[in-house]
DNA sequence: CGACCTGTTGAACTCCGTCAAGGCGTGTGG
DNA sequence: CCACACGCCTTGACGGAGTTCAACAGGTCG
């Protein structure tokens, strides 16, 4: 599950491309360090692209690795397609995220990159970035601190993978989505739209969808949450996770 | 599964804590790109320290973070101990990778590392790296690359996770542990010993040791492998991952 | 020799996957 | 406007992989 801190200041973006050296909130999961002539430094290398329409790919495993991307608006999901044809859902990423750092030092991008809503990300070239980072030592900070919780995020999915049942994953994941768009939506009545099928958040849990379903019916039936369609509404989580994380 | 492509000339070590800025050798999995001079910059940062016996810790969860360390000689396990007092094994390492990297930008390491069999490991004053790297590029590349690749492990750790059944887990364990020691003892016979416990194993690949039991007597009574105590003998892996990776 | 630890084996149970059917909302065409 | 199809989600019944609990074998160390 990806956290992050970050914030980012919402960009009412026109609907076109635009290349913007000027609007240094750009990026705010990384240059929060710097000062304001870094800040600028940073900018002349990356520009705003979008908007990714709802199904639209951001980059895909084919596409030649060049560039990392910061999400400004919208929602992605990562996926990779399996050698059977399934589809398997790696993560979920919402503005101040950090997209394609993985393929770093690879020369493809390792999976798909899609647009869940109307999408605005933010290019980083991660050539010109390295070489930015080597000016900058803050910056160079800024992305091996990045790239670390990255590992970090990635051991506990494991880790989670093993030891949870479905509804505890569930809950889990919820709650981590939910803390995540109340930072950025600054709603705090746990109600969470989901821009995301069922089918792709089972698949990301390592569930099938039919388990999920069971997982939020049992959930509800016990008055943790209310399960609309493609709204969830978080009502006692601290009950459930009280009796202690059974091993 | 930590899987790395690199090299380590094995270091006939005394028996005693050593300080050596002449063996450029150390570290290798590091510095591979730099020229003789930046080698030296990288020596002169760094230190060799050992031996760690069996069972004892190079850094434990409650030591402040400093350091990277790269494994010189022996063998090490990740484990963090849960809130219930299991230990869950998060990886194993071996010569020539790196450790701790993860707790960039914690004040804390992550977890334990244990040695598994008398272990020397390089220490890197992260800071130290650090201003190394905004001074030799390639060095920064090379940290980059090394920290993006974690990430991909981790990530494929979680997707193998997901869809395999507990004998293709063991395995797919298995076959890349020989690749390792097969490129670090150049021995080509398929007989892989152990350093660590089955238990250990079993908590790795998310299962009870009992289910790792029984995979591993399944797999014998199929032919594949020969379970000895801390030896096991690959006998035919490309017979049993023929039928095809079945979800 | 006996205590102990690790690993193995057996039997019963549990959770999740699988297969199948049906409900619900949405879009399309008549 | 309704009829219908389609995708997504839900629910039910069943089976299987892995867990749990228990007993035991084999090695090591006191």
């Amino acid at each position: 599950m990806p956290i992050t801190n970050c914030r980012m200041t919402s960009l009412r973006l026109v609907g076109k491309q635009t290349d913007c050296t000027d609007c240094v909130v750009q990026v705010r999961c990384i240059g929060n360090s710097l000062s304001k002539q870094e800040l600028q430094a940073l900018s002349s290398i990356i520009r705003t692209v979008g908007p990714f329409k709802e199904g639209s790919a951001i980059f895909k495993m084919e596409t030649p690795f060049n560039s990392l991307f910061a999400i400004q608006h919208g929602s992605v999901k990562i996926e990779a397609a399996l050698e059977d044809g399934a589809n398997l859902v790696k993560g979920f990423y919402f503005p101040g995220h950090l997209i394609g750092a993985d393929a770093i030092g690879e020369s493809l991008y390792q999976y798909d990159a899609i647009a869940l809503e109307p999408t605005w990300v933010c290019e980083l070239p991660f050539t010109k970035l390295e070489m930015l980072c080597a000016q900058i030592p803050k910056l160079q900070h800024e992305i091996l601190i990045l790239l670390a919780r990255k590992i970090r995020d990635a051991d506990a999915a494991v880790a989670n993978g093993h030891h949870l049942n479905a509804e505890k994953k569930v809950l889990l994941f919820l709650q981590s989505l939910n803390k995540y768009r109340g930072i950025l939506t600054k709603k705090d009545d746990d109600v969470i739209e989901l821009p995301m099928s069922k089918g792709d958040i089972a698949s990301y849990l390592g569930l099938r969808p039919e388990s999920l379903s069971r997982a939020l019916s049992k959930l509800q039936s016990e008055g943790v949450l209310i399960n609309q369609a493609r709204k969830i509404t978080l009502l006692d989580l601290g009950r459930f996770f009280k009796p202690a994380l059974k091993r």
